[in-house]
DNA sequence: AAGGCTTAGTGTCAATCGAACACTTGAAAA
DNA sequence: TTTTCAAGTGTTCGATTGACACTAAGCCTT
């Protein structure tokens, strides 16, 4: 077994990183340039930032400095989605111009590790390197094709979000550290994809322990200022199972 | 690209196959004789079923391959649910000995891909061929020592199980056609590890809609027959989300 | 200074759901 | 005919859900 970190040319890792700015969910794209022009097309188009996974790295630690490289950021919230892995992942043109230009073995059949990751976009300073010919946040609903099976795979880790917010408290990670209710509400409002009571929405919020009262208020907004509040993190990583029911309208439960 | 069925010798598929039967839990799994003894203990030990994904085939056809060379069965719920990559994954001198025998370049570094299946035990005939040198029903609460990272993946696919259970009616999969109520309420007891109240269990099974009584009953049974129902699949293969909340006690809910 | 604008923040009621709880029924066996 | 065994059945109470509309606070305009 090799103890070099020499590159597994076999398996990669791809993240899907998510934003929340301007009332809108944004991934974190990167831009390539396909390096030698074998096609007629414009030459640069969009992609997930991901790499091959290294000998001396696992999974986790793969994707990690993935994000690392590209945003500077270290502890944020990272997590495995799906795995990919169609061997006609390698179609398009564009494609496989920039992997002749990037991989010792182009046509090798790579299985890619998805991860998503919740940032507060606000943090985020691309670095520059590998990934910074161009790094955007593209809204959610204007992403362009994208390299390889990468739609795919953002639309899975959307669904995967939609569902995991849903279980788990993991919506604050995409909010500074102290927000407004409104800001709460309207980021569940964008993720989920419909309106919530006001009223109901604060309601349950609260009596759900998820979120505590900050004694500071907004300051210099033309309307009534807002209190501030945090997310409770303690509460739910020290807990037994740390599963919160967040349910649905519509849907319907069994079970004691 | 290669376009024979060759073995890509980095990734492979796992399967954590689920069955229920005597009220409880198995996994079916493989017992393995290390070909030539290296070590001096004892030369068989259990194992998943997996195999090293091929060329030609995507992940979820290299899992319904393995399970299907197993079993013989086929169209059964199979899903993927985490990829395993440690580097320090292959540590045990007894998994060096069989890699040693069986793979061209036994030092590689794997990742696998882990399903899981859930079947009705019953149907599983166990197909001659490389698995069967002896597939054996294990209670999950007397799995032993398993090669690799086994242990680990085989827990990871019991707690998504009780979480999948929570969110989709998917503990059907492990009854025959027909079951009674008591039938479905030990599996569910099983799963979750807690005792349901029976009144509220079959109150709720039958509002959700998700089973329907069959006219018939039990024969020959020396106390009151039970009723046999159903799994309604239309109605969840259909549905727009297919979203079941299938709420624990002790969880707590948000939104409207 | 008054009025307007904008967003924050608040309470109630009816319907539904969740959890706790014990006895009767039907069939075979003794 | 009686016994044994699991199936099957309702109600009550408290908590939660979802629907719904007005007041409060601060800045801006005139």
């Amino acid at each position: 077994m090799s103890i070099s970190p020499s590159l597994n040319p076999h398996v990669s890792v791809d993240c899907v990183i998510f934003g929340f700015s301007k009332e809108t969910l944004r991934l974190l794209l990167i831009k390539r340039t396909v390096p030698n022009a074998l096609t007629e097309l414009d030459d640069s188009y969009y992609a997930l930032p991901g790499d091959l996974v290294r000998d001396n790295e696992n999974l986790d630690e793969a994707a990690a400095r993935v994000l690392k490289e590209l945003t500077g950021l270290t502890g944020i919230f990272l997590q495995q989605f799906q795995a990919f892995g169609d061997p006609l992942r390698i179609t398009k043109a564009k494609d496989r111009a920039w992997l002749q230009g990037v991989r010792q073995d182009p046509d090798a059949r790579v299985i890619t590790v998805a991860y998503m990751a919740l940032i507060e976009s606000s943090k985020v300073e691309i670095q520059p390197g590998s990934f910074s010919k161009g790094a955007v946040w593209l809204p959610i609903g204007e992403i362009p094709e994208l390299a390889f099976d990468h739609n795919e795979i953002s639309e899975g880790a959307l669904m995967a979000l939609r569902e995991k917010v849903q279980i788990q408290p993991i919506a604050f990670e995409l909010l500074p550290e102290r927000f407004t209710m409104s800001d709460l509400q309207a980021l569940y409002e964008t993720i989920l994809q419909r309106d919530l009571d006001k009223r109901n929405f604060r309601r349950k919020m609260l009596n759900s322990g998820v979120i505590a009262a900050l004694p500071e208020k907004q300051h210099g907004v033309s309307n009534k200022p807002a209190r501030y509040y945090v997310f409770n993190r303690n509460l739910f990583e020290n807990s037994p199972l740390g599963f919160v029911n967040l349910k649905m309208e519509g849907s319907f439960t069994l079970f004691n």
